[in-house]
DNA sequence: TAGGAAACCGTACAGCTGTGCTGTAATGGC
DNA sequence: GCCATTACAGCACAGCTGTACGGTTTCCTA
């Protein structure tokens, strides 16, 4: 038979230096030469694991949503104060390190190209849709309410929902800045700007 | 002597096409023969004002700057109540109407690319500069205090920098969604999103 | 150990890119 | 009228792009 290989953990490996040519040469650097090269394999080779580049492209966008799922959740099962749990989650959506850094330098470049190209148009609001509920938990767990029973439903209080809408706004401006300026922004004053809006949000 | 025409005039009606097609195509669309059709000219004129590509570019999303700066000095001259004043400065800088749609959207492309496109570095600084100071101008006018000298100087009130410093983290966020999920924002929500802003901003 | 299937490589090709360059049309002062 | 000078057109060319495809290596199983 075949040699095998786990085409699952392959096509991971290959996302990862999607991300890396992305987040060092912008989308319109992420040619399928660069991305091969990136990965150690030649362009026959990135063609077995990925039909054509956009669903290259499109795939390796979905697996930043999945790895910035996968931290949220561990933070859930942790046994937290509510604040402070609010806090972890926001900040897996942050660059406050160097993996989150390229997650949301990719993003960035994603979002913004989705501007112009239909086909991430799907990728485009099932992030949204994340990063939303990422927001509304974090409300949830700020004021002790329960959390929204998942992705797509409102927190019960409507009050606490516009909280949340505008946590998710104040946060992509964040994300923004922070990953347009970084030397502005070492992690602790993003952590401080988090900590601060937290605050106004039990507050008021 | 040879045929006169306006330069100046030229490069703008030129600069005008760039911001249709990075709009409608993204930057990485902004091709000089694709530019010069949409500006019904050929390559050969089109490289008559702009030496290579990338000038063009750079002078088309500088114009975006002065062009928001126009709007905003003439609400400065205009005599107006200080919340009111504040909500027509910030609404400059939103995608409100089509002519603020495309210049939202290009400046969105080239702010992303600017993050690997170090010719854009200084582009980004002075952009990010302006927004800052129309966010202080917003809370100086909101809380009646004397507006800031200039562009770079910081609100005499530590309190008042630091709210004109979390405004303008909204105020990114706010032009992320809205360029990002059109379909979500109506000029009226839009515009109440920053009303709402300005309120919490003056209860504070 | 032989076979075969999957993994992977490298080249080929058409199309698009920015830019250089040459030719042409138009205009206003003499 | 003439013609210098600018405005503009369009082709040439090297380089890069995505994708197609045939060949080669590698490994497991029978």
């Amino acid at each position: 038979m075949p040699k095998v290989v786990d085409h699952q953990q392959r096509r991971d490996e290959l996302v990862r230096a999607v991300w890396e040519v992305i987040s060092r040469e912008g989308i319109e650097g992420a040619t399928v030469r660069r991305v091969a090269q990136a990965a150690g394999v030649s362009v026959g080779g990135l063609r077995h694991y990925f039909d054509n580049q956009q669903g290259l492209l499109i795939f390796a966008a979905h697996a930043i949503g999945r790895s910035v799922a996968a931290r949220v959740a561990a933070h859930l099962e942790a046994d937290l104060p509510g604040r402070e749990r609010a806090q972890r989650l926001l900040e897996e959506m942050l660059p406050l390190d160097g993996n989150r850094r390229v997650e949301v330098e990719v993003w960035l470049a994603c979002l913004v190209r989705s501007h112009v190209d239909e086909s991430l148009a799907e990728l485009r609001e099932a992030a949204w849709a994340g990063e939303r509920f990422v927001c509304r938990l974090a409300v949830a767990s700020c004021h002790g309410v329960p959390a929204p029973g998942g992705v797509g439903r409102l927190l019960a209080d409507a009050g606490l929902e516009r909280q949340a809408e505008r946590l998710h706004v104040f946060m992509d401006g964040l994300t923004l800045q922070t990953a347009s300026f970084p030397g502005q922004f070492t992690p602790e004053t993003i952590r401080a700007f988090v900590r601060e809006e937290l605050r106004l949000l039990t507050d008021e």
